[in-house]
DNA sequence: CATTTGACTGCGT
DNA sequence: AACGCAGCCAAAT
């Protein structure tokens, strides 16, 4: 017999373009991003109705491998922690507009915030 | 259930 | 411009 949770339950499985748990999301968002063009891990967060930029950075050491980890940067534009190089190569393989230094990704006009 | 841990950020020095 | 620091928040221990 039906209850009123199990109605509940059954409504929000049916829905979602989008996944419910934090690391789905996270990886749904990244998944998004165009090549050539970035996220921050506070946008990354904020897309998805959070704030918590950390972590973001959480999910992707974890889970990272799995998506486009290069696409995510930090607010100043720099790569992923520890990846910098590879990041970098990346970047002009997919014509990722970069800043001065070559050191990291010009934001004004590679980021995107949704 | 409390504490610690980060692929973060913004601000002050 | 580099560095330290406190705030932040979900996940791991």
């Amino acid at each position: 017999m039906s209850t009123v949770s199990d109605a509940t339950r059954l409504d929000v499985r049916a829905n979602p373009p989008l996944p419910h748990d934090f690391v789905s999301r996270v990886l749904a968002v990244v998944d998004g991003i165009p090549s050539g063009r970035v996220m921050t891990y506070g946008d990354v967060a904020a897309a998805i109705g959070s704030r918590a930029a950390r972590a973001v950075g959480q999910v992707m050491a974890r889970h990272g491998d799995e998506v486009a980890w290069w696409r995510v940067v930090r607010a100043s534009g720099e790569p992923a922690a520890g990846h910098g190089r590879e990041a970098m190569r990346r970047f002009a393989a997919e014509g990722t507009a970069v800043g001065r230094g070559g050191d990291r990704v010009d934001l004004s006009s590679a980021r995107i915030t949704a």
